[in-house]
DNA sequence: CGACCTATTGATACGTATCAACCCGAGTGG
DNA sequence: CCACTCGGGTTGATACGTATCAATAGGTCG
């Protein structure tokens, strides 16, 4: 069930459609040139691992197509998401051998990796390239803790609304250009996987859903599309203050 | 109430207790003789208010003592503890005026600061001092990543053997080298912070230690100091996996 | 069409929040 | 030196939100 990517997967990073805000967003040609070397794909299916807690990972990424989740487990099998990764998101950890989470692809996944040694090397020849990771690495920093007060603080209520936020904000970013208003996107993952990242439980998930939906806070098509009215009523009911809406 | 520190405020970096683990600890001596030029100390008493979300910061630092808290809050006034800064750890963000969290000193905190500017120029000109940076900050993410899964999925009991487990860890690093079996500490925080880090009650906070207490997995001597007379016990009520402790 | 998987909806149980009383140690002032 | 107050902590009774268990619905694929 491979369907063509919107690019020539061999081709040069200059018809890459996530580039401009990836890793690798600041690098001149020269750079790239030399990343375009170094640079390898792969590709995941549906469900598959990706990566394992603890497991050797011998090579850094970028998202360059499709959902990957990062995951926690308790020793008796409570899973909690503590990350998503999507198009243009940095996986890997340079420096370390191993992740501190699983990572499972949601959907048909593809990523341009680079072995790690050599990605470390670049690191250190290319400025451009460390202080863009540090800087998405600050900005996954603030998702974090954003969600730490999610799952800390807020309501089941609270909880689904601010996910379809965030989600609904980085689907505008992946498109360009922020929209005011009326605005649609794909849920690109399970009640399940919605509730493991939430913190509650499926049934759960789907009440509050079916709530937001009664309340005409948002409306479905089908179980996977969602269309928000007024995200700014949404975003009142995520509970947040306004002064930035998450991530 | 100022009690004399440990080394002299104005000397060098050369006698700083935790230059060994701060963001300068790659540095050499030219590295060091720059930042020495550059830094300056601060202190902040008690309760005080170090930095506000959203506010500019217009400086970056290294805590040299005291412990602070990072602090999200809704809007009605939930309050969830994103992460506690110990000595040697990093506050501010390079490339953005304001954080996105408040800043709390618990008791009294020395920082070692940086005009913002000047240390961006740093981090440009001095790879260890990034290299550096980007590694405590992954640490940061692995933590942060960590206190989800408590945040999402543990329950009260353990939430707080977790929350023990963390402070002993990082009260060992603190000290130098991990002591096996048992061990005792200060808890540096109040019942009200350990609810709002947790994402519980005061109450249950208090019923938890209780019942830990009950059952000998700590002993308090007083409120604040705590011994744990089998840390492998705590461990295991903590409900993590034995792969690695909490950071 | 039937099998299967995911999602929804309902009834009940349980864990933690909430509300309230009490305890205790530290200051403070008579 | 003792009575009083005050803030933080503990303990108890009850309420409430979400989990759990169970049944039903809907969509997809053979």
């Amino acid at each position: 069930m491979t369907h063509a990517l919107p690019f020539d997967l061999e081709g040069h990073c200059a018809s890459c459609p996530i580039r401009h805000r990836a890793v690798c967003s600041r690098c001149d040609a020269e750079e790239l040139a030399r990343m375009n070397e170094l640079k390898f794909y792969r590709t995941y299916s549906p469900g598959q691992t990706v990566a394992l807690r603890g497991e050797t990972l011998d090579f850094v990424a970028t998202v360059v197509q499709g959902t990957a989740t990062l995951e926690r487990v308790t020793e008796d099998g409570r899973t909690q998401i503590v990350g998503i990764l999507l198009p243009s998101d940095f996986l890997g950890r340079p420096g370390r051998d191993g992740l501190s989470y699983d990572v499972m692809a949601v959907n048909e996944v593809k990523l341009c990796c680079f072995r790690r040694k050599p990605f470390e090397s670049l690191l250190d020849d290319v400025p451009h390239l460390q202080e863009r990771l540090l800087d998405m690495t600050l900005d996954e920093l603030d998702a974090a803790r954003d969600w730490m007060l999610l799952l800390g603080r807020k309501t089941a209520r609270e909880k689904i609304a601010s996910f379809l936020v965030l989600l609904a904000n980085r689907c505008d970013q992946l498109n360009g250009g922020k929209t005011r208003g009326s605005r649609h996107f794909d849920l690109p993952v399970s009640r399940e996987a919605i509730a493991n990242f939430t913190g509650l439980t499926i049934e759960t998930v789907s009440r509050q859903i079916s709530i937001l939906r009664r309340e005409q806070l948002i409306s479905l098509d089908g179980v996977r599309k969602v269309t928000v009215p007024d995200s700014a009523a949404l975003r009142r009911a995520a509970g947040d203050d306004d002064i930035n809406a998450l991530n």
